[in-house]
DNA sequence: CCTCCATAGATCATGCATTATATTTTCTGC
DNA sequence: GCAGAAAATATAATGCATGATCTATGGAGG
């Protein structure tokens, strides 16, 4: 697979250059310079655009172009309160699906994230963190739910966490509360318990990032 | 303005067709055929099509194109979900942000409304009913949220609401228990209030749509 | 049953018309 | 004659149409 579907990678690209601040809110993307770094023709550089304004990062100003929406510390945090309740209900609804495998699978996965954080290996626990978190959507079975869960997800950096400060700890401490509950066959505890693991995470981050307090503006786009 | 965006038009003409059954889960959206029915090229239509994607309505097969989503009827309650929990919070947010006057505004907008469904007017009954929610979700002052809650919206076709049997009545209803919540300053039995309104409506428009039981494939594209 | 080829369709590149903004010019009032 | 505002022009970037390229599918032939 060489470059399937263009328009992806500029919205990846292009999102990623919005989260970390490369591009800040206000700014016009202009299509032609960003066709030109990115190699391409502008038609699928205004189709990754387009998607990313489905996904509120940028607003359309008709016959303008694209600029960066505003994000607010206040935004992130509600971000991770919508990370919180979908979490916190896909690990609700995985509690009573889950079989003794699939648990026993999640309690690996949490050993070698202990292991991995032991060693320095970050990278590696950020992707046991992820497998683990998927492991649980999938099981609970919600096409819909998984899918605004994932939207929301997007706002977070990519290989973002292991440099935030505290993270790492704080996941290996959540995900023993995360499993405790789901060996209790508990699914209120699950939901409980994944809901302040997320929000952990999201005050974590949050701090750590250097975002306006609030910007003023109630724009939907 | 006479046309501004073709792309917009295309998602929302397509996104009607998916939602009131006339293009239905698994089927093919040829571009060309759509560009002919439109009377526009191929390139808008992409464009809107590849937005409806960010929406979860359609899914890409690369190099095959555009196909409906499967919705299952448990898909649709999951999406009342999501909506009940964000309008919840946002009526529990707004609750202290809601001045005299704009609670007054509410009230009005609640007693005309009466006086719509009193005389059959079941379209204007609608408008108020949005104009109502509007006016709550931006006092509430969170970007994000309503962002989430407008896109779990859309999944709702546009002038259904009417033809949903108990709908109106129903509102009616629980638009006076959030009201009283708002006046008694209760930002807990606003979001109580909010949330069994909104999954009613639910419920209702579940039982209204024809859909099937649930779609089997765990697919999130 | 496998391979090769024809065809339909998506995907991207390019070009043109349209529109918003910046700049310059012209007009008006003092 | 000069300052400021309004109008006209120039420039730049979007938005759409068209055309070329590439890929996946279905069927004929081995």
């Amino acid at each position: 697979m060489a470059r399937p579907q263009l328009s992806d990678e500029v919205a990846a690209h292009v999102r990623e250059l919005v989260l970390t601040g490369q591009l800040r809110a206000g700014e016009f993307v202009r299509v032609e310079k960003l066709a030109e770094d990115l190699g391409m023709s502008i038609t699928p550089v205004r189709e990754g655009l387009l998607a990313l304004r489905g996904e509120g990062i940028l607003t359309l100003a008709p016959r303008r172009g694209f600029l960066v929406a505003p994000l607010s510390e206040q935004d992130l945090l509600d971000l991770f309160w919508v990370q919180a309740q979908l979490a916190g209900e896909l690990a609700a609804r995985a509690t009573p699906l889950l079989d003794d495998e699939q648990i026993a699978e999640l309690g690996e996965l949490q050993e070698k994230l202990v292991t991995a954080l032991g060693e320095g290996d970050l990278t590696t626990v950020e992707r046991l963190n992820h497998e683990f978190h998927r492991t649980v959507n999938r099981a609970a079975g919600s096409t819909k739910l998984a899918w605004f869960l994932k939207t929301a997800t997007r706002y977070v950096p990519l290989r973002y966490y292991q440099r935030v400060g505290g993270w790492p700890d704080a996941t290996r401490h959540d995900h023993f509360a995360v499993l405790e509950a789901f060996r209790a066959r508990d699914p209120e505890a699950a939901r409980a318990a994944m809901v302040e693991h997320i929000r952990h995470a999201g005050r974590l981050l949050a701090a750590h990032a250097d975002l306006p307090e609030d910007t003023g503006d109630g724009t939907t786009g």
